[in-house]
DNA sequence: TTTTTATGTATATTATTTTTGACATTGTGT
DNA sequence: ACACAATGTCAAAAATAATATACATAAAAA
């Protein structure tokens, strides 16, 4: 997969959240600090289930913790669309 | 990491969008018809960045697409709770 | 009937995420 | 000056996601 754009404002919302350290979000989440100083550094995408643990302890919604850029890739699409209009209907 | 419980309704969102195939949705996506098949059957949570994917061919919010069971653990937020009244403040 | 098309499964391999353990830095408190 | 807490980094290993190839089945199409 397509190395990826996804954006997190978990820094912020630790210091809102009374100045909740990395360790205590990655115990709260059931993961490593150094998982969270990744994920919050932009160094990998973390799973999906990692993600919803830490937007339920902010309690807030997934996309408001974690955005993702859709970069559309023109080729692609053309060569998408190509096939569909041969296969479908 | 705990073993999840992510829901999707990939397959019903695939059918209401003109009986889209799991290789279509494979290829808009970027990855292989396998990966599809796997987090349609709840295999595996994929990461973030195929959620987003998936979410954005159906123009769905990710939370429409896939939800989390928030299953409580109350001996690690008992070891939580403990920890913090000890640190903090 | 024969041939596609769509889906599910299995196994091995590759890629990526997560863990573990260690160490450096900066700021705060004693 | 010394200890300590919070953050960042690095490298190797473990765990999990994703790929590749192949094969099976059922349903639709030829």
């Amino acid at each position: 997969m397509a190395k990826c754009l996804i954006n997190n404002n978990i820094r912020t919302l630790r210091f809102m959240a009374n100045e909740m350290t990395q360790q205590e979000l990655a115990d709260r989440t059931g993961v490593t600090r150094q998982t969270i100083v990744a994920i919050e550094n932009g160094k990998y995408s973390p799973t999906l289930e990692l993600a919803f643990r830490i937007s339920h302890i902010f309690g807030k919604p997934l996309n408001e913790v974690f955005s993702f850029q859709y970069d559309e890739d023109p080729v692609l699409n053309k060569k998408i669309e190509d096939k569909r209009s041969k296969t479908k209907d």
